[in-house]
DNA sequence: AAGTCGGGGTT
DNA sequence: AACCCAGACTT
């Protein structure tokens, strides 16, 4: 065994992290909690973890679950493609691989939504194959320890590391290694202030040695945020609520909204009820606009939301939009984005007392 | 190769 | 405000 994955195996025996999803080697909780960790934090992700394997113990289950329920269950989460390629993943076990979860790297890799890291760390973990499961602490780590400039996030640079990785890992115990060095990035190795003196590897470090550190590891690019501007109708009619689902290519697709209009630049309250949308949507009812909310910033990785709520009472007539009436007990039920949820739980409550 | 897709914690 | 988190998919 390299000198390197001996060290992070002898940290990770008396540093590493008891984790829920360590105590099975049973590839579709594996594979639940690689999910639900891409680009989320343990600490947030934990919960979903439980809650997920309680509902969903096998794979089975999931495949046969209603896509809502799927999304409802994630909400909160982000990044809902994760939960609606679960359940094509879920369906492609049951129909392509008999039931049975794949067993090899290459088969891994045809399960919607599991990319090369995510194949590497359940071939390596649940069944001790020699892959690399290179995520963002291995990035980090390496590019540290050998004082790599190649950024990180380019085509050139994630070939490179995917080899280093690869040469790194210990046939005798690949998930044992692949855990050791996330963890090692996680708690040590950390983007800022990374512990260099309590450092097992430090000797050996090349940034450590030329005091460079923080300058790894080098990224290109910088996502541009747009502004995206949301009107949204809370429209109510004795105990009834306006509710639509979102059907197209954007953020939050196949989740719920209240009824939404949306503009490329910033309008004033008197320039939305005055907008064709509002003019159809409302035509001849008659409606009373209760109230209008402060601007509400939701921001997400790549765009920044500016979000009004108008409290709408319909009086009469009837709303000409797709949202269909539902019972103010139920919306709960509905799988919402976590600024309508913001709104919803702190309007119901003031509704309420 | 660049853009899209969430939400939250840390600095 | 910028960065990052057990990334993957689409264009």
């Amino acid at each position: 065994m390299n000198i390197f994955a001996k060290h992070l195996i002898d940290w990770y025996k008396y540093e590493g992290r008891e984790l829920p999803w360590r105590e099975t080697r049973d590839p579709y909780t594996i594979w639940v909690s690689e999910i639900i960790l891409q680009q989320t934090r343990i600490s947030q992700g934990t919960a979903y973890f439980h809650r997920f394997i309680e509902q969903y113990p096998d794979v089975s289950k999931l495949a046969s679950a209603d896509e809502h329920d799927v999304l409802k269950l994630w909400q909160g989460l982000g990044y809902y493609s994760r939960a609606r390629n679960m359940l094509t993943a879920a369906k492609q076990v049951m129909e392509q691989f008999g039931g049975k979860f794949p067993g090899t790297y290459k088969e891994l890799l045809q399960l919607k939504g599991v990319g090369e890291y995510t194949a590497g760390a359940i071939a390596s973990i649940a069944y001790n194959l020699p892959h690399a499961a290179v995520d963002g602490n291995v990035l980090r780590v390496l590019s540290r320890l050998y004082a790599i400039d190649t950024p990180i996030n380019s085509t050139k640079g994630k070939k490179l590391f995917s080899q280093l990785a690869t040469e790194m890992v210990p046939k005798e115990a690949p998930g044992t290694f692949n855990q050791a060095i996330m963890d090692f990035g996680a708690t040590l190795c950390t983007p800022g202030k990374p512990d260099c003196p309590g450092c097992p590897l430090s000797d050996m470090c090349e940034a450590y040695i030329n005091n460079s550190v923080e300058n790894y590891p080098v990224k290109e690019k910088k996502t541009k945020v747009l502004d995206r501007y949301m009107h949204y109708l809370f429209i109510r009619h004795e105990d009834r609520l306006w509710l639509e689902k979102r059907n197209d290519q954007d953020i939050w697709k196949n989740m719920y909204q209240l009824p939404l209009i949306e503009s490329y630049e910033v309008l004033l309250p008197e320039q939305v009820l005055h907008s064709k949308e509002w003019q159809a949507i409302f035509d001849n009812a008659q409606v009373e606009v209760r109230s209008v909310s402060n601007e509400i910033i939701h921001l997400l990785s790549h765009r920044k939301i500016h979000a009004f709520f108008y409290e709408i009472q319909l009086i009469k007539g009837e709303v000409h939009h797709p949202a269909k009436p539902v019972y103010l007990k139920d919306i709960f039920n509905f799988a919402v984005p976590k600024l309508i949820e913001n709104y919803l739980t702190e309007k119901i409550q003031i509704t309420q007392s």
